[in-house]
DNA sequence: TGTTAGTTATCATGACATGCAAATTAGTGC
DNA sequence: GCACTAATTTGCATGTCATGATAACTAACA
């Protein structure tokens, strides 16, 4: 979904045929875990937590250690890969999609879908009355598409209490 | 701090005169630890977190239970005298101002500020695609006032790993 | 004053995340 | 291919924030 046209700069996370050059470039070896970790987050727009990445890694590696994918997922924010978003919902979220965007959270279903703010509403006012504004983070909740139609099914427990909004991690860049 | 001039509603908690009736209202007796939970929280725009409500309340009630304070601030929100808004710096906040407002998280100090979007960018949009966007919430990142000027003491360590950006949990008003 | 809600103390549980040390392995040079 | 060593992985412990459960005690208020 989009807020308002305009012109939307992804940053993806390399290709995986890059692969092993971004690794060497930090010095980092081409462990089996890295690849597959990298693997399935490159393109992956579902905005997983690292249990359910472990849950998806440990079917095509039985025995990998969730203690890995943190660590794995923190080189790759640190890299510059991946950015965490926080929304809210109790577990970090881990992005490949590393361009300026924000997120809606469907309240029904529990997906999250990324929004691109463009030419809209720069909201980095604020530097009024001498505060100086960096960074502005964003989250939609509602219906999602699909849940607006068919019979709502209101799947999305786990431990949300309620309602929340959101929370961006910001990741150095190096 | 306001993004954009214009009318602001503040739904406030009710007056420590109208407690009793209050807490009558649901059923809830009037003790000595939710009076003053009530009043710590009346008119207080500090945004404090469990833990530091904690404190303060064991200055003026030692031996005041931790579990009470969580507790009593649950049920105060579930009487919709006060909203948790979720920052992500780690613990949850509890805030009397009811109306509908934003949140500045000044990255120096830690403190953080209301911010009034009024007539500023209704960002409900999203409706389009079939999206049905029914809350929004902005968390602004920055440099507060005070920290603008004199030396950047820098406080505000804690746990927090980078920047985070925010969250808001909604509140069943009954 | 009695009934009963509320508080306290204690302990357990739970989700999410990180610290740590021992075991393992990738990548190097031979 | 083989040995070597530093980088990684793994398993477990720890930490934070928050809630559940129980029992014993306290006090609100009808
Ligand atoms: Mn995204
Ligand atoms: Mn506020
Ligand atoms: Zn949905
Ligand atoms: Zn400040």
């Amino acid at each position: 979904m989009q807020i308002s046209a305009g012109l939307v700069i992804l940053f993806e996370m390399r290709s995986p045929t890059e692969l092993a050059q971004v690794f060497r470039e930090k010095q980092l070896r081409l462990t089996p875990q890295r690849q597959l970790l990298f693997n399935l987050l490159h393109d992956n727009n579902s905005h997983p937590t690292a249990e359910s990445l472990f849950e998806t890694a440990s079917k095509q590696m039985p025995g990998i250690s969730l203690r890995t994918i943190y660590q794995t997922l923190g080189e790759l924010a640190d890299m510059g890969e991946l950015q965490l978003v926080d929304l809210g919902n109790g577990a970090m979220r881990f992005d490949p999609n590393m361009g300026e965007h924000q997120h809606f959270v469907c309240g029904s279903c529990g997906a999250i879908h990324d929004v691109d703010i463009t030419s809209a509403p720069k909201l980095r006012a604020g530097s009024a009355e001498g505060f100086a504004v960096e960074e502005v983070g964003v989250v939609f909740h509602g219906r999602c598409n699909r849940c607006n139609q068919g019979e709502q099914k209101s799947h999305h427990s786990k431990r949300s209490p309620g309602f929340q909004a959101k929370k961006i991690k910001q990741v150095k860049t190096n």
